[in-house]
DNA sequence: AAAAGTGTCAACCGCCGGTGC
DNA sequence: AGCACCGGCGGTTGACACTTT
């Protein structure tokens, strides 16, 4: 039987970032619950790893957010709903937290959005039954539906050997950087691969095509 | 000066899906 | 098939900082 472990809430110290910076260097990422029977830090698995993710990793950018992210995320909340994780992919350097605690924070009462317990919001409604419908290939009560952002993926724009599709829901992109435009705009291949809410973005015929593939 | 109110954000929690045995 | 473990996600909490009264 396995001694029972104490571990430590709250605020991590810089001693506790040195160990968890060093054990990293040495060992790599993941493998979380390990860190503590290694290192003997009193911090947990899932602890370590968020705090690795949110704040250690050298790619994460600290300090404000700029008026094309914050642009970029209003823009892609509207079009993801909560999907943090999603969003935060598509803003260099920011991680889900980041772009949640903002959003929360600031760019919400900006939009004046009430916060809701919605998985997701904007015009991503039917993402849960959308999704269960991918995933158990039965009928559907949305089949008849029309999506939100009919035929959305009919037009491509090659951008570095990409195929990318222009979800343009309000708004021009004139006033964002090339960067910020180019995370804007949506690898097909990507959201098809990655996205579970792919069939969101595909117009009817387009369903009809990918269903029948179930 | 100090208490109360408000804002911010790091961290925790519970849940879920994937994977290996 | 069932279980345990792990990683990832989004919602929520709570400590701290800052502002207002």
């Amino acid at each position: 039987m396995e001694e029972k472990r104490e571990y430590k809430k709250g605020l991590w110290t810089a001693e506790e970032d040195k160990v968890l910076m060093d054990y990293i260097r040495v060992h790599g990422k993941g493998k979380w619950n390990r860190i503590a029977k290694v290192t003997g830090l009193k911090r947990c698995g899932k602890s370590c790893r968020l705090r690795w993710m949110n704040y250690l990793s050298p790619g994460v950018k600290r300090g404000d957010f700029s008026e094309e992210e914050n642009d970029l995320i209003i823009r892609l909340h509207n079009l993801l709903g909560n999907r943090w994780s999603l969003i935060a992919g598509r803003v260099p350097g920011r991680t889900d937290n980041q772009v949640k605690n903002h959003w929360n924070t600031h760019l919400s009462k900006k939009l004046g959005v009430k916060k809701g317990k919605a998985k997701s919001g904007g015009s991503s409604q039917l993402s849960s039954k959308v999704l269960q419908r991918q995933n158990n290939g039965g009928p559907s009560e949305y089949s008849n539906t029309t999506m939100p952002v009919a035929a959305a993926c009919s037009q491509r724009t090659e951008i570095e050997g990409n195929s990318y599709s222009p979800i343009d829901f309000g708004g021009g992109l004139s006033a964002m950087s090339d960067d910020y435009e180019k995370a804007f705009w949506f690898s097909y291949n990507d959201l098809e691969l990655h996205n579970p809410n792919v069939m969101e973005f595909l117009d009817h015929e387009s369903l009809d095509f990918v269903w029948s593939d179930l």
